[in-house]
DNA sequence: GTAGGGTTAG
């Protein structure tokens, strides 16, 4: 046996790890009393030629803490393997690892150039990814189409951020070589996102080639832009076409139906669900999603003991399970059950984040938890790691205000760390109306017009406030203000759909044909709602006492 | 080897 240097140890180990046998490569590697490049180049391609990417990442960590830096025979199998760790970092979310490896590699091809921007695109900032892009047309690298959609997707979602990046998707999409159905969906996303639904649309009828993404892209630009009912349309569309949905589909046709509160619908919706094979007792991703989304579609229908069925149906959940569930639970009056959910969350180990906490403070506020709500709001950065937001100091006023403890309230808006927003001082004008509180009101009312002069809301409330209290001169000289302001109040109103006719009405609205008949009916109702109201529940009607209309979502027997 | 779609609050 010659002496034993470390060429000779790394042609062992070389060989070793080329032959695949890793696990005595990486013995040997580790009696070895020194190691150069070469050593450490054939750990990492050994293992990475292996499909052993972990460790070939570990070694790769491992190398640099030495000092080592990668040099082209690092990755032998060469540019494949060294893209496959840019995309690696990138999908660990690790930018600037995954920006190193690149910068380190002695050549790079479209796949190396791609995965790069791709990492841009998906980890941000995204202008990077353009900026990227630029570089690779400067280094006379030919883009493909991947390259393409990859650009299309930076600037389509660049496009929700003011900077109208979506002209420049456009430019560039217009100008592809080659078109494909993933740079139409990127477009489809990218005006959603800038709100453009009917430019959405009229890419998603052009298209030659559609998938089920496409359809779910459209569908959730619709959902995302509150057109729900447009949503449902498609969805309805895409059943007629035979096109197979899946849990994307379904979370979104379950949002719209929750934000329309179609509990016909929705519960229709459940049962395509359940066809589909969404159990929830997998503990999949998907099967979490989907049962996120039906429990919020139950409690935003006013369906809570659906919506917990669901929840306690679910074999695994998330923190947005918990979320929806106490949310639910708080919106429709349950305080008690939201804050004993809440804690059950706690015990089993999931961690709250800042919207848990705005359903617990808001499930404080609606019970009229104050201590709770104080106690929960001031260690909440301590207890649970999450700082208040504005949302929280809002929840808190909400609290504090429906209390009656309006100067607390007032002097958590004035004492807060951010720059209070009409959504805030709205609240304290509200409570100030409740609790005829008329000086606070006027001065938050004039706090209010110094964010908001056009909206009449303050104003309104104002003139209400003096007129509950028979101060009719103040009452009609804020009235006044206002047309002298040009502020104008648009009537409020309310509809209800029975057997397809959609019945309008306004505040002293004569028109409704049957006009007398529900007013007499409106006014057996409030007598008899007054003494419900001390314990007020929450429930729905069976299917037999309503009258229910609406279309079928699909129309295959079930 | 690289590209597109999802749930909770406000």
């Amino acid at each position: 046996m010659p002496e034993r240097n470390v060429f000779t140890w790394n042609s062992f180990v070389t060989a070793l790890a080329k032959l695949g046998f890793l696990d005595e490569a990486d013995s040997l590697f580790r009696s070895m009393p020194e190691r150069d490049q070469c050593t450490w180049n054939s750990m990492v391609s050994g293992f990475a030629q292996h499909d052993r990417c972990e460790e070939a990442l570990q070694y790769f960590g491992l190398m640099h803490k030495e000092g080592f830096k990668a040099n082209e025979y690092t990755f032998a199998s060469g540019l494949s393997a060294c893209s496959a760790l840019v995309d690696m970092y990138s999908k660990c979310g690790n930018v600037s690892d995954a920006q190193q490896v690149f910068d380190e590699m002695g050549s790079r091809n479209v796949v190396s150039w791609n995965s790069l921007i791709t990492c841009y695109e998906q980890n941000g900032p995204a202008v990077e990814a353009l900026k990227v892009f630029h570089e690779m047309l400067k280094s006379n690298v030919e883009p493909d189409e991947v390259t393409f959609a990859s650009v299309v997707s930076a600037c389509a979602s660049l496009s929700a951020i003011k900077c109208s990046r979506i002209t420049e998707a456009r430019f560039i999409f217009d100008n592809m070589p080659i078109r494909n159905v993933i740079a139409e969906t990127s477009m489809i996303r990218g005006y959603a996102m800038a709100a453009s639904t009917k430019a959405a649309r009229l890419m998603f009828t052009k298209m030659k080639e559609r998938n089920i993404v496409s359809w779910n892209a459209l569908i959730s630009g619709y959902t995302q832009n509150g057109e729900n009912e447009e949503a449902l349309n498609l969805f309805r569309l895409l059943k007629r076409e035979s096109v197979c949905p899946t849990h994307y589909t379904f979370a979104n046709v379950l949002k719209a139906c929750a934000d329309l509160a179609e509990l016909h619908l929705g519960m229709q919706a459940h049962v395509h669900v359940l066809k589909h094979g969404f159990k929830f007792q997998s503990g999949e991703e998907a099967d979490i999603f989907v049962g996120n989304s039906l429990i919020d579609m139950y409690v935003k229908c006013g369906c809570v003991e659906d919506g917990y069925l669901v929840f306690r149906k679910m074999m695994e959940r998330d923190c947005v399970s918990w979320n929806a569930m106490i949310i639910g639970f708080a919106q429709n009056g349950y305080g008690n059950e939201a804050l004993e959910l809440f804690r059950e969350m706690l015990d089993s180990g999931e961690k709250p984040d800042h919207i848990t906490m705005i359903g617990v403070l808001s499930a404080c506020g609606h019970a009229g938890f104050v201590d709770e709500g104080r106690h929960y709001f001031s260690s909440m950065t301590k207890d649970f790691g999450v700082a208040p937001l504005r949302d929280h100091y809002t929840c808190m006023v909400d609290l504090l205000g429906r209390a009656g403890f309006l100067e607390e309230a007032k002097s958590m808006i004035e004492e807060m760390p951010m720059q209070p927003d009409s959504v805030i001082w709205g609240s304290l004008l509200a409570a100030c109306k409740v609790h005829r509180n008329i000086t606070l009101g006027k001065y938050v009312a004039e706090k209010l017009l110094g964010l908001e002069a056009s909206k009449s809301g303050p104003y309104v409330l104002l003139s209400n406030m003096y007129a509950e209290l028979g101060q009719w001169g103040d009452a009609m000289n804020v009235r006044k203000l206002m047309k002298k302001e040009g502020v104008t109040k648009q009537p409020g109103c309310s509809w209800i759909k029975i057997q397809g006719h959609v019945h309008v009405f306004m505040v002293k609205d004569k028109r409704h044909p049957r006009k007398r008949q529900i007013h007499s009916l409106l006014d057996i109702l409030s007598a008899e709602m007054r003494p419900e109201q001390d314990h007020a529940e929450t429930g729905s009607l069976s299917s037999e006492e309503m009258d229910y209309s609406s279309t079928l979502l699909w129309d295959d027997t079930m």
